[in-house]
DNA sequence: GAAAGATTGATCCATATGGATCGACATGAC
DNA sequence: GTCATGTCGATCCATATGGATCAATCTTTC
């Protein structure tokens, strides 16, 4: 165990789950998001954007958001970026003259698979203390907490988040 | 399901682990960050900084640290503002006269209480899709997760952050 | 006990962030 | 058609953030 004495503690209090996963996610991003920052001098949600783009070619703007969850003034900023650098092109939609529809270059695409093997062996990193069976256990809960209504939409604070409507298909 | 098609398309690519953690933490971020900010007019780390302090009184500055992985001008600053709210008051250190020992005061302790009582229910929330058990099991492999030396360390990116020295006690 | 090095926490500064607003365009009611 | 309302994405502004640096203090070595 890695984890000194304090930080058991804190893992054995009523607010354990919160604290253990924000514990997880914090330290993830201090390594994760400075090595997509200083090596590819781009924020963190640049690169998740273009990820969106490359996957969805044609992908508009707010949908992104469907994906990560972030406010739309940071996913305008990642996209204006990614646009200056010649990593996104858009094409207009012939549906809505207010629409971007977003394709990522050739340029976009080496660089998306260079950051993109860079995450894999991250992800691997991460997920290394638990085995096969236990990294698609902790995945398929992961994904049940996800689903739930509640992430987005708490009955806590009234609306936190504007994500409710943002196209959730079955 | 309230996933979308898109994202349960991310969700089944090879960056799913990934992508899923970041959904969820951002997702409750939205939501967590915005109702302690507005609620009580403090960034999130002060909430933590103060839990830290409640919880362990006489703790260090650094030590918060290794309970919350943030640089440490933001503890600085959070614990800053937490002794200009009256929250927080510091003794001396008897050996160290650079060390601070935190306390936290009546207003703190009570402050702190009606945010717990909060963040308990929002807890309750998050994790409402599993059952008792399936929480049980998530917490174990998020802790082997959190307890695995590459959570901080990463191979991948040398120096990414400076906790490694951080009494890792057994 | 003097000097070099390490460590603690505060501060500086450039950048990132999110809420609010704005302009452009689309849609709906009449 | 006109007007009200809704939606898309860009921008403004105040604040938060993190890397770097700083002063103060402690430790080590001689």
């Amino acid at each position: 165990m890695a984890l000194n004495e304090k930080l058991k503690t804190v893992f054995a209090g009523d607010l354990r789950e919160l604290m253990l996963i924000s514990y997880i996610v914090l330290g993830n991003n201090a390594v994760t998001n400075r090595f997509i920052e200083r090596g590819y001098d781009m924020p963190v949600h640049a690169w998740s954007s273009l990820y969106a783009i490359d996957r969805f070619p044609g992908i508009r703007a707010k949908e992104i958001r469907t994906i990560f969850p972030r406010p739309q003034n940071t996913i305008s900023r990642a996209i204006s970026l990614l646009e200056k650098r010649g990593y996104v092109r858009q094409g207009a939609s012939e549906s809505d003259a207010r629409e971007k529809r977003l394709f990522a270059t050739a340029d976009g695409q080496r660089i998306l698979a260079e950051m993109t093997a860079l995450s894999l062996r991250r992800q691997a990193e991460l997920f290394s203390p638990l085995t096969a069976e236990e990294r698609d256990t902790f995945f398929g809960l992961a994904l049940k907490i996800a689903a739930g209504q509640n992430l987005l939409d708490s009955a806590l604070v009234s609306g936190a988040i504007d994500l409710h409507d943002m196209g959730s298909a079955a």
